[in-house]
DNA sequence: ATCCTAACTTAGACTATGTCTAAACTAAGA
DNA sequence: TCTTAGTTTAGACATAGTCTAAGTTAGGAT
Protein backbone atom coordinates (compact mmCIF):
# COMPACT_ATOMS: atom_id res chain seq x y z
CA UNK A 1 0.00 0.00 0.00
CA UNK A 2 1.50 3.39 -1.03
CA UNK A 3 1.85 5.97 1.66
CA UNK A 4 2.14 8.55 -1.11
CA UNK A 5 -1.58 7.48 -2.29
CA UNK A 6 -2.64 8.01 1.63
CA UNK A 7 -1.42 11.19 1.52
CA UNK A 8 -2.74 12.59 -1.48
CA UNK A 9 -5.93 11.29 -0.64
CA UNK A 10 -6.27 13.52 2.47
CA UNK A 11 -5.96 17.04 0.31
CA UNK A 12 -9.52 15.31 -1.45
CA UNK A 13 -7.54 14.02 -4.68
CA UNK A 14 -9.53 11.79 -6.54
CA UNK A 15 -7.21 8.50 -6.91
CA UNK A 16 -7.97 7.32 -10.36
CA UNK A 17 -6.53 3.93 -11.57
CA UNK A 18 -3.49 6.43 -13.59
CA UNK A 19 -2.77 8.90 -10.65
CA UNK A 20 -2.11 5.13 -8.04
CA UNK A 21 0.00 3.66 -11.05
CA UNK A 22 1.95 6.62 -10.86
CA UNK A 23 2.31 7.11 -7.66
CA UNK A 24 3.24 3.42 -6.91
CA UNK A 25 6.07 3.84 -9.56
CA UNK A 26 7.45 6.94 -7.58
CA UNK A 27 7.07 5.60 -4.48
CA UNK A 28 8.58 1.94 -4.89
CA UNK A 29 11.95 3.75 -6.57
CA UNK A 30 14.73 4.40 -4.49
CA UNK A 31 16.54 6.59 -7.76
CA UNK A 32 14.91 9.87 -8.68
CA UNK A 33 13.60 9.16 -11.79
CA UNK A 34 12.36 11.60 -14.77
CA UNK A 35 8.94 12.07 -15.94
CA UNK A 36 9.69 9.80 -19.11
CA UNK A 37 11.03 7.04 -16.89
CA UNK A 38 7.85 7.29 -14.99
CA UNK A 39 5.97 7.02 -18.27
CA UNK A 40 7.85 4.30 -18.81
CA UNK A 41 7.81 2.29 -16.10
CA UNK A 42 3.85 2.98 -15.18
CA UNK A 43 3.18 1.70 -19.16
CA UNK A 44 4.45 -1.45 -18.28
CA UNK A 45 1.72 -1.30 -16.05
CA UNK A 46 -0.88 0.62 -17.78
CA UNK A 47 -0.12 0.57 -21.27
CA UNK A 48 -2.67 3.37 -22.36
CA UNK A 49 -1.23 5.81 -19.40
CA UNK A 50 -0.89 8.95 -21.36
CA UNK A 51 2.28 11.24 -21.79
CA UNK A 52 -0.16 14.13 -20.77
CA UNK A 53 -1.61 12.23 -17.62
CA UNK A 54 2.06 11.72 -16.21
CA UNK A 55 3.10 15.37 -16.95
CA UNK A 56 -0.10 16.86 -15.26
CA UNK A 57 0.00 14.29 -12.57
CA UNK A 58 3.52 15.16 -11.64
CA UNK A 59 2.55 18.73 -11.75
CA UNK A 60 -0.25 18.40 -9.68
CA UNK A 61 1.57 16.26 -6.80
CA UNK A 62 4.86 19.06 -6.90
CA UNK A 63 1.71 21.88 -6.24
CA UNK A 64 0.34 19.74 -3.59
CA UNK A 65 3.60 19.26 -1.84
CA UNK A 66 3.88 15.50 -1.95
CA UNK A 67 6.89 15.42 -4.15
CA UNK A 68 9.64 17.27 -5.02
CA UNK A 69 10.58 18.47 -8.35
CA UNK A 70 14.53 18.59 -8.94
CA UNK A 71 16.03 20.49 -11.90
CA UNK A 72 20.02 19.18 -12.16
CA UNK A 73 21.71 19.34 -14.95
CA UNK A 74 21.43 17.20 -17.69
CA UNK A 75 17.82 18.22 -19.16
CA UNK A 76 14.87 16.72 -17.84
CA UNK A 77 13.56 17.25 -13.94
CA UNK A 78 13.51 14.28 -12.06
CA UNK A 79 11.00 13.43 -8.85
CA UNK A 80 11.63 12.77 -5.79
CA UNK A 81 8.84 11.02 -3.33
CA UNK A 82 10.10 12.09 -0.29
CA UNK A 83 9.47 15.33 0.49
CA UNK A 84 8.64 14.68 3.91
CA UNK A 85 11.91 15.50 5.66
CA UNK A 86 15.11 18.35 4.98
CA UNK A 87 17.45 16.42 2.43
CA UNK A 88 20.10 17.29 0.05
CA UNK A 89 21.94 15.57 -3.25
CA UNK A 90 24.92 14.21 -3.81
CA UNK A 91 25.47 13.64 -7.51
CA UNK A 92 28.40 11.56 -9.01
CA UNK A 93 30.45 13.30 -12.01
CA UNK A 94 31.33 10.18 -13.35
CA UNK A 95 27.84 8.44 -13.91
CA UNK A 96 25.26 10.75 -12.85
CA UNK A 97 24.26 8.29 -9.96
CA UNK A 98 22.02 10.51 -6.98
CA UNK A 99 21.69 9.90 -3.79
CA UNK A 100 19.90 11.78 -0.64
CA UNK A 101 21.94 13.04 1.93
CA UNK A 102 21.88 14.85 5.21
CA UNK A 103 24.14 17.77 6.01
CA UNK A 104 24.50 18.53 9.64
CA UNK A 105 22.66 21.96 10.62
CA UNK A 106 21.08 24.24 8.72
CA UNK A 107 22.67 26.41 5.58
CA UNK A 108 20.69 29.09 5.86
CA UNK A 109 22.38 29.84 8.71
CA UNK A 110 26.01 30.06 7.33
CA UNK A 111 24.24 33.07 4.81
CA UNK A 112 25.38 35.80 6.61
CA UNK A 113 22.94 38.93 7.20
CA UNK A 114 25.30 41.12 5.00
CA UNK A 115 24.51 39.00 1.76
CA UNK A 116 21.22 38.44 1.83
CA UNK A 117 20.75 41.70 0.10
CA UNK A 118 17.19 42.69 2.09
CA UNK A 119 15.58 38.86 0.77
CA UNK A 120 13.79 36.76 3.59
CA UNK A 121 15.59 33.47 3.13
CA UNK A 122 13.37 30.61 3.82
CA UNK A 123 15.57 27.51 2.65
CA UNK A 124 18.43 26.34 1.06
CA UNK A 125 19.24 23.20 -0.95
CA UNK A 126 22.60 21.51 -1.20
CA UNK A 127 24.22 19.82 -4.22
CA UNK A 128 27.14 18.29 -3.56
CA UNK A 129 29.26 16.63 -6.16
CA UNK A 130 32.06 14.24 -6.36
CA UNK A 131 33.13 10.63 -7.23
CA UNK A 132 30.84 7.64 -6.63
CA UNK A 133 33.12 4.51 -5.47
CA UNK A 134 32.78 2.96 -8.85
CA UNK A 135 33.72 5.77 -10.63
CA UNK A 136 36.82 6.20 -8.59
CA UNK A 137 38.07 2.46 -9.17
CA UNK A 138 37.65 3.26 -13.03
CA UNK A 139 39.89 6.47 -12.74
CA UNK B 1 38.84 45.58 -22.26
CA UNK B 2 37.63 42.46 -21.14
CA UNK B 3 39.21 40.40 -18.86
CA UNK B 4 37.38 36.89 -19.85
CA UNK B 5 39.24 37.37 -23.61
CA UNK B 6 42.28 37.74 -21.74
CA UNK B 7 41.70 34.28 -19.80
CA UNK B 8 40.59 32.62 -22.68
CA UNK B 9 43.80 33.47 -24.82
CA UNK B 10 45.99 32.32 -22.28
CA UNK B 11 44.11 28.73 -23.04
CA UNK B 12 45.25 29.37 -26.96
CA UNK B 13 41.77 30.25 -27.87
CA UNK B 14 41.17 31.52 -30.78
CA UNK B 15 39.96 35.13 -30.18
CA UNK B 16 37.76 35.65 -33.23
CA UNK B 17 34.97 38.45 -33.81
CA UNK B 18 32.53 36.59 -32.80
CA UNK B 19 33.57 35.23 -29.58
CA UNK B 20 35.01 38.69 -28.01
CA UNK B 21 31.20 39.92 -28.41
CA UNK B 22 29.69 37.33 -26.49
CA UNK B 23 32.11 36.93 -24.15
CA UNK B 24 32.30 40.93 -23.40
CA UNK B 25 28.13 40.11 -23.60
CA UNK B 26 28.78 38.17 -20.85
CA UNK B 27 31.12 39.73 -18.46
CA UNK B 28 29.49 43.05 -19.20
CA UNK B 29 26.19 42.07 -17.32
CA UNK B 30 25.40 41.23 -13.26
CA UNK B 31 23.02 39.08 -14.37
CA UNK B 32 23.12 35.55 -15.23
CA UNK B 33 21.62 35.21 -18.83
CA UNK B 34 20.12 32.39 -20.47
CA UNK B 35 22.03 31.23 -23.89
CA UNK B 36 19.16 33.19 -25.85
CA UNK B 37 19.46 36.34 -23.97
CA UNK B 38 23.05 36.58 -24.58
CA UNK B 39 22.36 35.88 -28.21
CA UNK B 40 19.81 38.83 -28.30
CA UNK B 41 22.05 41.18 -26.69
CA UNK B 42 25.35 39.54 -28.87
CA UNK B 43 23.40 40.60 -32.02
CA UNK B 44 22.95 44.31 -30.89
CA UNK B 45 26.55 45.04 -31.57
CA UNK B 46 26.98 41.89 -34.63
CA UNK B 47 23.24 41.19 -36.25
CA UNK B 48 24.92 38.13 -38.33
CA UNK B 49 26.38 36.03 -35.12
CA UNK B 50 24.35 32.83 -35.34
CA UNK B 51 22.27 30.71 -32.38
CA UNK B 52 25.13 28.04 -33.05
CA UNK B 53 28.41 29.86 -32.82
CA UNK B 54 26.55 31.25 -29.03
CA UNK B 55 26.31 27.75 -27.93
CA UNK B 56 28.65 26.49 -29.32
CA UNK B 57 31.20 29.24 -27.54
CA UNK B 58 28.98 29.08 -24.36
CA UNK B 59 29.71 25.47 -24.07
CA UNK B 60 33.42 25.67 -24.85
CA UNK B 61 34.34 28.14 -21.89
CA UNK B 62 32.33 25.93 -19.48
CA UNK B 63 34.69 23.47 -20.67
CA UNK B 64 37.79 25.04 -20.54
CA UNK B 65 36.42 26.69 -16.90
CA UNK B 66 35.98 30.01 -17.39
CA UNK B 67 32.37 30.35 -17.09
CA UNK B 68 30.00 28.39 -14.87
CA UNK B 69 26.99 27.00 -16.31
CA UNK B 70 23.72 27.47 -13.85
CA UNK B 71 21.55 24.39 -14.09
CA UNK B 72 18.18 26.67 -12.26
CA UNK B 73 14.82 26.20 -11.89
CA UNK B 74 13.02 27.63 -14.85
CA UNK B 75 13.95 25.65 -18.63
CA UNK B 76 17.34 27.32 -19.47
CA UNK B 77 20.37 27.12 -18.28
CA UNK B 78 22.32 30.64 -17.19
CA UNK B 79 26.47 31.83 -17.69
CA UNK B 80 27.86 33.13 -14.82
CA UNK B 81 31.53 34.50 -15.90
CA UNK B 82 32.72 34.55 -12.61
CA UNK B 83 34.32 30.96 -12.46
CA UNK B 84 36.90 31.97 -10.25
CA UNK B 85 35.82 32.44 -6.81
CA UNK B 86 33.42 30.61 -4.78
CA UNK B 87 30.11 31.34 -4.81
CA UNK B 88 26.38 30.26 -4.13
CA UNK B 89 23.30 31.62 -5.59
CA UNK B 90 19.93 33.38 -3.82
CA UNK B 91 17.06 33.72 -5.72
CA UNK B 92 13.68 35.12 -5.30
CA UNK B 93 11.12 32.83 -5.33
CA UNK B 94 8.62 35.60 -6.52
CA UNK B 95 9.98 37.51 -9.48
CA UNK B 96 13.19 35.07 -9.84
CA UNK B 97 15.91 37.40 -9.59
CA UNK B 98 19.37 36.07 -8.73
CA UNK B 99 21.96 37.46 -6.32
CA UNK B 100 25.52 35.74 -6.28
CA UNK B 101 26.25 35.11 -2.46
CA UNK B 102 29.28 34.15 -0.01
CA UNK B 103 28.79 31.54 2.74
CA UNK B 104 30.71 31.30 5.46
CA UNK B 105 32.64 27.93 5.79
CA UNK B 106 32.63 24.84 3.34
CA UNK B 107 29.50 22.98 2.82
CA UNK B 108 31.41 20.05 1.94
CA UNK B 109 32.53 19.91 5.97
CA UNK B 110 28.66 19.97 6.99
CA UNK B 111 28.21 16.16 5.27
CA UNK B 112 29.18 14.12 7.75
CA UNK B 113 31.29 10.87 6.54
CA UNK B 114 28.90 8.32 6.79
CA UNK B 115 26.58 10.53 5.05
CA UNK B 116 28.89 10.27 2.02
CA UNK B 117 28.41 6.57 0.77
CA UNK B 118 32.23 6.37 -0.43
CA UNK B 119 32.19 9.11 -2.31
CA UNK B 120 34.81 11.38 -2.43
CA UNK B 121 33.06 14.39 -2.10
CA UNK B 122 34.95 17.52 -3.79
CA UNK B 123 32.32 20.23 -4.27
CA UNK B 124 29.60 22.00 -3.11
CA UNK B 125 26.87 24.41 -4.08
CA UNK B 126 24.25 25.64 -2.17
CA UNK B 127 20.80 27.07 -3.81
CA UNK B 128 19.17 30.11 -0.93
CA UNK B 129 15.41 30.89 -1.63
CA UNK B 130 13.40 33.31 -0.47
CA UNK B 131 11.40 36.55 -1.36
CA UNK B 132 13.66 40.11 -2.80
CA UNK B 133 12.59 42.96 -0.88
CA UNK B 134 10.12 44.35 -3.70
CA UNK B 135 8.02 41.01 -3.53
CA UNK B 136 8.22 41.32 -0.02
CA UNK B 137 6.39 44.60 -0.16
CA UNK B 138 4.09 43.03 -2.67
CA UNK B 139 2.90 40.37 -0.61
C1' DA C 1 51.86 36.79 -51.98
C1' DT C 2 49.58 32.21 -52.51
C1' DC C 3 48.29 27.87 -50.96
C1' DC C 4 46.89 24.65 -47.53
C1' DT C 5 44.81 23.15 -43.60
C1' DA C 6 42.52 23.25 -39.48
C1' DA C 7 39.54 25.90 -36.96
C1' DC C 8 35.47 28.53 -37.04
C1' DT C 9 30.78 30.08 -38.42
C1' DT C 10 26.43 29.56 -40.43
C1' DA C 11 21.44 28.15 -41.61
C1' DG C 12 18.49 25.12 -40.88
C1' DA C 13 17.16 20.37 -39.84
C1' DC C 14 16.66 17.62 -36.02
C1' DT C 15 15.96 15.94 -31.06
C1' DA C 16 14.35 16.27 -26.45
C1' DT C 17 11.44 17.97 -23.01
C1' DG C 18 7.40 19.75 -21.76
C1' DT C 19 2.67 22.33 -22.38
C1' DC C 20 -1.74 23.10 -24.44
C1' DT C 21 -6.15 22.05 -26.67
C1' DA C 22 -10.26 19.99 -27.81
C1' DA C 23 -12.80 16.05 -27.58
C1' DA C 24 -14.13 11.97 -25.20
C1' DC C 25 -14.80 9.60 -20.96
C1' DT C 26 -16.15 8.90 -15.97
C1' DA C 27 -18.19 9.32 -11.57
C1' DA C 28 -21.28 11.37 -8.40
C1' DG C 29 -25.20 13.99 -7.22
C1' DA C 30 -29.97 15.95 -8.60
C1' DT D 1 -31.50 9.21 -16.28
C1' DC D 2 -29.44 13.70 -16.76
C1' DT D 3 -26.06 16.97 -15.64
C1' DT D 4 -21.80 18.58 -14.41
C1' DA D 5 -17.22 18.88 -12.97
C1' DG D 6 -13.18 16.54 -13.08
C1' DT D 7 -10.09 13.45 -15.66
C1' DT D 8 -7.81 11.36 -19.60
C1' DT D 9 -6.34 11.14 -24.18
C1' DA D 10 -3.95 11.96 -28.83
C1' DG D 11 -1.69 14.89 -31.05
C1' DA D 12 -0.45 19.66 -32.13
C1' DC D 13 2.46 23.04 -30.45
C1' DA D 14 6.36 25.45 -27.94
C1' DT D 15 10.95 25.87 -26.26
C1' DA D 16 15.78 24.70 -25.52
C1' DG D 17 19.48 22.86 -27.35
C1' DT D 18 22.43 19.81 -30.67
C1' DC D 19 23.97 18.27 -35.07
C1' DT D 20 25.29 18.47 -39.92
C1' DA D 21 27.10 19.87 -44.06
C1' DA D 22 28.74 23.55 -46.48
C1' DG D 23 31.05 27.80 -46.67
C1' DT D 24 34.49 31.12 -44.53
C1' DT D 25 38.57 32.60 -42.21
C1' DA D 26 43.16 32.76 -40.03
C1' DG D 27 47.69 31.70 -39.90
C1' DG D 28 51.68 28.85 -41.12
C1' DA D 29 54.51 26.84 -45.06
C1' DT D 30 56.29 27.57 -49.43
Amino acid sequence: MSDLVTRLRRHNWRITPQRRVIAETLEGSHVHYTAEEILERACERMPELSRATVYNTLNEMVALGEILELTLEGRSKRYDPNADHEHHHLICEGCGLMKDVHAVGNPVDWLPGDERHGFTVTRASITYRGLCPECQAAA
